[in-house]
DNA sequence: TTGAATGCAAAAGATTTGCACCGTC
DNA sequence: GACGGTGCAAATCTTTTGCATTCAA
């Protein structure tokens, strides 16, 4: 679910090697919902996380404190989206990766713009601003939604 | 505070049309919303607007309310931000307009990239995506933050 | 006069923390 | 034993709604 082969072992390495600069500990919930992540669908709530493994004893605070560790260092990014909850996806240290949100179906469509990334770089490089990570967000109609439409009104 | 002069004028237009279209009134309260956001400095949350004008009678209820009807018609966006309270400016519907949002000192820095923009539009054409409006933030460290940064270590 | 609009207070949601107990080094 | 980790439940913070009353057209 994370793409390329081998990204989920860099993933889960980089992890320990986040906890361990800091004397913290790889514990049994902590990879549980790290392989939880890794394994399933992109884009889920806290509070989905949580219901899939509150079966295995991971309390909810136990998910929201991993989470916040996870995008701690960078493995875990946060979307928006336009509901209230954000939702959550692993990987998001690759770049070039931002979202079309449809506001009709829901469905979340992932892009790479490279020639983005880079105007945006260069961009904030003239005002001198260093640039740590970003969210980008299109909302609109999905390809199958907008057809729907224009069919019908 | 929007740029432009005429633009107040234009924006206070948008929203009467906006409500009457769908038969909805422009009250006392509404109005002081309105000028309130066209007059003061942008970025400010639910709570700060309420704060700003509750002596004069307006509830937060209705604050909220009348920022809902704003943003339905694009005269307002809202930013994410790092914290959790959203914070609201107007003048959202003018195009290539993003921001960059210091995490160091929490300055927020807009930014027009028209090329950014446009490589966004032929992007979402090509997948046959239907932009309607988006968000785009970077998080990062301006100028001055930076530059203390290095200096100190 | 009539239906929309308001402010208040309370509900509903989402996020975060305190704490007593558990597990690992 | 010390210290971090955990789950639970409660606290906090934000967003949203119900309702009796007021107000604009």
């Amino acid at each position: 679910m994370t793409g390329t082969p081998g990204a989920a072992e860099r993933i889960r390495a980089l992890f320990r090697a986040h906890l361990a600069a800091r004397g913290l500990r790889m514990t049994r919930p902590r990879e549980r919902i790290l392989e939880h992540l890794l394994r399933s669908r992109r884009h889920q709530s806290l509070d989905e996380i949580h219901r899939a493994l509150k079966a295995h004893g991971v309390g909810r605070a136990t998910v929201f404190r991993t989470l916040r560790m996870l995008e701690e260092c960078r493995l875990l990014g946060r979307l928006t989206g336009t509901g209230k909850a954000a939702r959550f996806e692993m990987g998001a240290e690759r770049p070039h990766h931002d979202h079309l949100l449809c506001v009709d179906c829901g469905r979340i469509v992932e892009v790479s713009w490279p020639g983005l990334e880079e105007l945006q770089a260069r961009g904030c490089r003239r005002l001198g601003f260093e640039p740590l990570w970003h969210r980008h967000e299109v909302f609109g109609r999905c390809a199958s939604c907008s057809k729907g439409r224009s069919r019908h009104g």
